[in-house]
DNA sequence: AGGGAATATACCTCAATGGGTATATAATGC
DNA sequence: GCATTATATACCCATTGAGGTATATTCCCT
């Protein structure tokens, strides 16, 4: 039996690399390779982790050329949008996450490979 | 090295039995023969997941008599009170949580045994 | 002191999970 | 079609966690 909608997302959260990768994905949709580069892990680790939240319908994912893009939904349920709200009041300040953002910020500045933009609105194809 | 406060919060939470002794604990200290009565679990169950949320800083105890009670830390450190306000939005109506609560009711109701007082007031002893 | 109730802990077992390596799959560019 | 890039998946291994049984501990009462 499916475990209740909370405690999903509380398991998606328990974990540093997923409620980092959620962290980065609330600012922009990523592709996994960016995702990899700004956490510093293997790229299976953090496919692995991605497919965690997409199982339990934490992120979304559609295919841009080579790319997968991944994003939080457009529609978030309210257990997560509780999460969110939290993570920006309780991670802030966290080096790692700070970082994290910082290594986003540069990512998307010089955004050389047409992965993730910041908008959908593109029709890559 | 310990994981983040935050994370800490999640790992606990992210379990069933332990999200609904929070939930208990939110409205009243309690003894650990009156959780277990009210979550319908063996003693060793519940006795292990509140070692388990007393390792973290979830939840403190105080011995009263032959009973030890748990309750919730008297300062709540912001990860658990974001935490604490998303269970009342998201769990108030289900099911499992009402009837913890319908049961936690009657137990407060005819509070036969000395235990779990209301307030830690009545300095037992 | 001795018995009983309440609670914690030591093991044991099983399932889930996180990380790694190797490999499969899908799209791109030539 | 073929090599390359991006991503996912199949195993393998080590750790953790959840549940159970048996037992230790602590306190109360007589």
């Amino acid at each position: 039996m499916k475990p209740l909608p909370l405690i999903e997302v509380y398991n998606c959260l328990c974990d540093e690399t997923r409620l980092r990768i959620v962290h980065l994905l609330e600012r922009s949709p990523l592709c996994v390779c960016h995702l990899q580069d700004i956490l510093g892990l293997s790229q299976v680790a953090v496919s692995k982790h991605l497919a965690y939240l997409r199982q339990r319908d934490l992120v979304q994912v559609e295919r841009q050329g080579q790319w997968m893009v991944y994003s939080l939904p457009a529609s978030r349920p309210r257990e997560l949008d509780w999460q969110l709200r939290c993570l920006q009041d309780c991670l802030s300040t966290h080096p790692i996450f700070r970082t994290d953002l910082r290594k986003l910020k540069a990512r998307l500045a010089g955004c050389c490979p047409p992965a993730s933009p910041q908008k959908f609105s593109a029709k890559g194809k």
